[in-house]
RNA sequence: GGGUCUGUAGCUCAGCUGGUUAGAGCACACGCUUGAUAAGCGUGGGGUCACAGGUUCAAAUCCUGUCAGACCCA
């Protein structure tokens, strides 16, 4: 009989693992079997029973309502599987976790691609498409979300367009307008005079087009330099200049005054310009300095008044950051009812407004010029120029290249022209927000500034839009005056009519059913208006969390991406203070972008064919794997992203799962109620990984409770990688395959395996939903882990005894390895089994103590044949070839006897039936 | 341009309040193992801790600036 075949004929007197758990997890397969039935069985539904029924804590983490346009993409995933990390790791931390998903539903995104498809449809029409398309994508959505293995009330998710929803929305706004909030007034919006309506920032092109662009003096008449110098503004849309009400200049540029002359014209005056455009005015104008120039700093003109130069009335020096030194003079026209810029500077310097355009791109009377009115301000461009010329307040003219917005429809270049809009006021909420603030935990903790800074300088908020899919501005205008009817128990009528049917019904009934359902003067026309979306989804701590049975206000947790800082976070607060006087939330976090691998954004526009929907990585490798990834980043920053880097976690997740599988294999014929030993009869190795355990399971449960997920990765993976793997499953294997099946020494080895087991399957369950729930299931449970509670730390083994005696093993077993590999290099033998060590050890060192003290384990940890101990200064091992023969049984190289086997597996295959043997 | 952040091996991450030769896992290379085998074990190479100054006996760690990236704003 060779070797081979004796070792062979042994094999069926070993004890070797087995299990039906496989090695492989087929996710993709195997996934939505279990998502099946844990829909059958209602397992959200029973984990938040079981949680009532023990009276646990409430946790309320608040779903921000993604967009319902698009499938998810990876960082919405990502966005989601944080949440349901936090949620399955709460509720395992023993709270009821109520999860109530929640899509955001109206808004231009949607309505713009309704309209695009076919146009020229009514107010209705549009609606109904819009919400088809919502709904079309939230059932999408939904179905990727749950997926994942996000646990929640799906089937009645809250949807911002949800008739007691939009009720709700009206309702927060009546009382907006009980607390004196709102108001009217104008604004400059984008105008397509082609299309006479309002524009988003999505509906506008860009082309290239050339426009007179002009020099204009306007002569100071007070300050300093009055009556001396004038301004140069320079300007691309002269039909503008009736509204100009301003000239800004920066505080930190500096300026010169002095005499210029066109030698030309032979016309010399005294001029104002920021000094590093002096050249290229030369070159544009001709004018150029005659003398000297005195420099000063641009803020020192503030204040001062120049003339307009054909209107009778004057324009104010006003300071603003964003005056550059590109092109023109360093001093800007500022028409406010013409410009965003024009108008947040003409806000903050109280220059009034004035915008005498009407809807069709003409001038009305107001525009101060009796030959200008009625006329199209791009055909007034020229009149002025001739005007200015006349005068002789035309510095000069040039024709500029630029690219210019122009209406997607209609094709007509866009004016920016104000419009009435209706706003909130913030400086009555500003102060209790900004106390709020501080409030609330932020993590990571520097979000606290970044709200509190776009808080603290947040102008009013605009909350009309000229938009068809949204909720409708409950807002009539007067029969007679045409003025705006801003009132609360108007609103809240609207807010009753529409509880039930829904707000279409203000689009398909007509004026004169809404006055005569609100007892309305005949004549009364009501607002075409929509409100801001984030009033919609601002409103939630209202329309969901006051009205759900499950939910209260404020939350425990908001958990969105930075982005949500002036977005969600910020509208929610709003309408928290202003409707409660408190923030709705009591902590909330936040997790950067989803970038690509060389931390890029990933733009819509890019169409390199990267995949980046869920859909495509849990349909190819798993939603546990997606769900490791998530665990494993550090997503308070970008998240870097890219198929390469997702494939990574597959190695960590095929670990795990190899671990629980041995684990689960080598307890195969273990019932702890019969066969565990007791603490005492636990060997060292056995204590050392329950000592490991015990900080695992403490630092694991610490992490979670800090949502420290990555932490959690970390700990796992090293505790599988180098404990379990590299050392305590791969050391017990001699007993657990040789030792008598019913031995002291092996029972105490399956005593800890399956209280590790018990405790790693925990503790992994809230990242890897899927796998540890079938894990629990093959180690016998009936119910699912996600109904379980985290592990407690055993505290007899919260010391560090055994711990310490196997990391000074540790260090042996590493010191002889050297010479092993050496020797196994040098072909003295081929494996360390084979190995007979030498150790070199100073007396009394912890070395040598632990080696005499515990002989056999050390044997069994080192894995080597034998080793003895000899004094010597320095600690050192040599390694020689062993005498002995390997034992055919265990193949361990140690004393063989009569029967040609080691002593132990003598004993062993002596106990047994001699057929067996 | 402004605000809030980030920058450690090819990649994902550890490195606590400044203190010995900066650590894991993946990937790569080479061995062992056919009794965890589409698995397991071991060994090895690889880092001027973005860059430049400064504080200090001592800095990846504290300060300043530069560069690069992200979000928000302009």
């Amino acid at each position: 009989m060779s070797q081979q075949d004796k070792s062979t004929s042994y094999k069926a007197t070993l004890n070797l693992p087995e299990t039906e758990f496989p090695m492989r997890g087929d996710l993709v397969k195997r996934e939505p079997a279990r998502l099946e039935k844990w829909d059958s069985e209602k397992l959200y539904e029973a984990i938040i029973e079981k949680r009532k029924a023990a009276k646990a804590p409430r946790f309320i983490l608040h779903d921000g309502p993604p967009f319902a346009n698009g499938d998810a993409h990876m960082g919405t995933a990502l966005n989601k599987t944080l949440k349901d990390l936090v949620l399955k790791s709460k509720s395992m931390a023993g709270f009821e976790c109520p999860y109530i998903p929640g899509w955001d539903c109206h808004g231009l995104p949607i309505e713009f691609k309704v309209v695009k498809e076919s146009r020229g449809l009514e107010p209705a029409e549009i609606r109904r498409r819009s919400e088809a398309f919502a709904r079309e994508f939230i059932d999408i959505q939904r179905g990727s979300f749950k997926r994942l293995g996000v646990f929640g009330d799906w089937e009645n998710p809250y949807l911002t367009l949800n008739p007691e929803y939009e009720a709700d929305i009206i309702r927060v706004f009546a009382t907006l307008v009980d607390k004196g909030l709102v108001y009217q007034s104008k604004k400059p919006v984008q105008w397509s005079y082609g299309a006479q309506t309002a524009l988003a920032e999505a509906e506008v092109e860009y082309k290239d087009i050339k426009d007179p662009a002009i020099f204009v003096k306007f002569p100071l008449v007070t300050g300093e330099l009055a009556g001396e110098y004038s301004m140069v503004i320079w300007t691309t849309t002269p039909w503008t200049l009736p509204a100009n009400l301003g000239i800004a200049v920066h505080p930190q540029f500096t300026y010169v005054r002095g005499e210029f002359k066109n030698e030309e014209r032979d016309v010399t005056e005294n001029f104002v310009v920021v000094k590093d455009l002096i050249e290229k005015f030369g070159e544009k104008t001709g004018f150029v300095p005659t003398g000297e120039l005195t420099e000063f700093k641009g803020e020192i003109l503030e204040g001062a008044e120049a003339q307009h130069p054909f209107l009778d009335r004057t324009s104010r020096l006003i300071l603003a950051d964003f005056v550059t030194t590109e092109t023109g003079t360093g001093a800007v026209h500022i028409a406010p009812g013409h410009g965003a810029d024009d108008y947040m500077a003409g806000r903050q310097n109280d220059l009034g407004l004035l915008s005498p355009v009407d809807d069709e791109g003409n001038f009305t009377d107001e525009v101060g010029l009796d030959f200008l009115v009625g006329k199209h301000v791009l055909e007034s461009n020229v009149p002025i120029i001739k005007l200015l010329a006349k005068e002789g307040y035309l510095i000069g003219k040039e024709n500029y290249m630029h690219s210019y917005p122009h209406c997607w429809r209609s094709k007509t270049p866009i004016i920016f022209r104000s419009v009435p809009q209706f706003f909130i006021r913030i400086d009555e909420l500003r102060e209790t927000a900004l106390k709020e603030i501080d409030e609330v935990n932020w993590l990571p903790h520097w979000g606290r500034n970044r709200i509190y800074g776009t808080v603290e300088s947040r102008p009013d908020w605009c909350i009309s839009r000229q938009r068809t899919w949204g909720v409708p501005l409950p807002v009539f205008y007067d029969a007679k005056t045409s003025e705006p009817v801003i009132d609360a128990d108007l609103a809240r009528k609207v807010a009753d009519l529409t509880e039930e049917g829904g707000t279409n019904l203000w689009f398909e009934k007509d004026d004169v059913w809404w006055a005569e359902k609100l007892n309305l003067p005949e004549g009364t026309t009501r607002c075409k208006d929509t409100l801001d979306v984030w009033i919609d989804s601002g409103s939630s701590h209202v329309a969901v969390m006051d009205r759900h049975p499950e939910l209260s206000c404020p939350a425990d947790l908001y958990l969105e991406a930075t982005d949500q800082h002036r977005g969600w976070f910020q509208s929610s607060l709003m309408l928290s203070v202003a409707v409660r006087d408190k923030a709705p939330y009591k902590a909330v976090m936040t997790h950067g972008f989803v970038v690509d691998q060389d931390k890029k954004k990933i733009s819509k526009s890019d169409k390199s064919g990267k995949p980046m929907e869920a859909s495509y990585f849990y349909n190819k490798y798993g939603a546990d794997i997606l769900r490791l990834w998530v665990s494993s980043v550090d997503w308070q920053n970008e998240v870097p992203f890219g198929e390469d880097l997702f494939k990574q976690t597959t190695e960590p997740y095929r670990r795990f799962r190899n671990i629980l599988r041995i684990l689960l294999a080598n307890l195969n014929d273990f019932d702890a109620a019969k066969d565990a030993v007791s603490d005492e009869e636990l060997t060292l190795l056995d204590r050392w990984i329950l000592e490991r355990l015990h900080v695992v399971t403490k630092e694991c449960c610490d992490a979670y409770a800090d949502f420290e997920f990555r932490k959690v990765f970390n700990v796992l993976n090293q505790f599988c990688a180098v404990d379990l793997s590299a050392l305590y499953v791969d050391i017990t294997k001699d007993r657990m395959y040789c030792d008598a099946t019913d031995s002291t020494r092996r029972r105490a080895t399956q005593t800890a395996m399956h209280r590790v087991f018990e405790s790693l399957v925990k503790l992994i369950a809230p990242i890897l939903a899927y796998t540890a729930d079938e894990a629990w299931e093959f180690a016998g449970h009936e119910t699912s882990i996600h109904l379980e509670t985290f592990p407690e730390p055993d505290s007899n083994f919260a010391g560090a005894e055994a711990t310490e005696k196997i990391d000074t093993l540790s260090k042996l077993r590493d010191l002889a390895q050297v010479s092993i590999d050496a020797a196994v290099k040098s072909d003295q033998f081929k494996k360390r089994e084979r190995a007979a060590v030498t150790y070199l050890l100073p007396e009394g060192s912890d070395s040598q103590k632990v080696l005499e003290e515990h002989p056999e384990e050390a044997l069994e940890f080192l894995m080597v044949s034998s080793f003895t101990v000899e004094e010597s200064k320095q600690e050192a091992a040599t390694v020689l070839s062993t005498e002995e023969e390997e034992c055919p049984r265990c193949r361990r190289s140690l004393p063989l006897e009569e029967s040609g086997l080691c002593s132990r597996c003598d004993e062993v295959v002596q106990t047994l039936d001699p057929v067996e043997a």
